[in-house]
DNA sequence: CCGGAAGTGTCCGTTTCCGGACAGTTCCAT
DNA sequence: ATGGAACTGTCCGGAAACGGACACTTCCGG
């Protein structure tokens, strides 16, 4: 993390978003806490953020990981772009793996090695970056990609890939010279 | 699983693969089997699969995984759209969280549950075919998509849109109402 | 070896697209 | 309330792209 990521955590127990805080505030550009995701949607809104550290329990006594997984669901609808990291005290591989599937971009169990949390948020930081880089493209560059992927797909085959993509050879042809491929 | 998709089931214990391909034949088009991933690209290459389950261990006494990370970077490097569920005996949250940020569609802890075996794989052969569908589309499709998204993330501000995909104003008009947008 | 299918690369008359410019509208800071 | 910046929607002469057609090459089954 080269120390210009903005990162939303999310946690209810004071002293673990202290230990977070510290633990990431030297590596971050900006570190925003929110104790309760009830007002996730606006604190989301209200700022451009890299990565956000989830807890999954929000309620004294629930174990059982919802919260979490409804604030990954409500972040991701947010902004698919934006990358989150997922913590709790008790996770087994079955909500790990339920974590992954619903798109987390890790899953860190508590008590972590402040190491590993620094690492997990900078690469999740990192993936929210080139997401957003792939979301923001000329046409020119998104034809290119698609142009390439046919090809590819089709082994060199210029008439089955015109075809795929809908063009007629000549102007496959055109464009292949334009994007100089 | 709507009994159309071929699985290949890659698994060194003998009555652990004959397990698996007895629950899941009667769900498959038709099920493929190894016993090792040393042949693996071949095996892909040979056939058009729709999702594989692999072992992640294939050296007696070998309980870390590697070999089941490994084969699926192959997997993955010989067909991105391809699926992929892990299983093992030997799995605890982190190479869980580990297989799917490499790219597993699922990851099964053995002993399974044959209903969530079956659900796992059904699952997974549906991430192939939306993969497929996505990565062969006419240009005009591609160009659709892109325009659409761009419109989304400046909020229909038309000049923004247009410069982001590098469009003049009026070329965009044209291509909005080319796409009915 | 051969013939036919499939694929390649280019041409050119016709069609479509281009963007600077224009007139008008909306939004926001003062 | 107002003025200016930003945005919208369309026009039109010139430029670019279009695809059917042609000639040629490669591949493969008989």
């Amino acid at each position: 993390m080269t120390g210009d990521a903005t990162i939303l955590i999310a946690e209810d127990d004071a002293d673990v978003l202290r230990a977070a805080r510290i633990a990431l505030a030297p590596h971050a550009a900006r570190v925003e806490t929110i104790s309760t995701v009830d007002g996730l949607d606006q604190i989301l809104a209200s700022g451009r953020f890299d990565v956000v550290l989830l807890d999954m329990n929000f309620v004294s006594g629930e174990r059982s990981g919802g919260d979490g997984l409804n604030a990954l669901a409500r972040t991701r609808a947010f902004d698919p772009c934006l990358a989150v990291v997922l913590m709790t005290a008790y996770g087994g591989v079955a909500l790990a793996v339920e974590a992954l599937k619903r798109g987390a971009a890790d899953f860190i169990l508590k008590p972590w090695r402040n190491d590993k949390l620094i690492a997990a948020v900078a690469a999740a930081a990192n993936i929210t970056r080139s997401r957003r880089e792939k979301e923001t493209q000329h046409l020119d560059a998104v034809e290119r990609s698609a142009i390439e992927r046919a090809l590819a797909r089709h082994e060199g085959n210029i008439s089955l890939a015109a075809s795929e993509l809908g063009l007629s050879r000549p102007a496959l042809y055109r464009r292949m010279a334009k994007h100089s491929l």
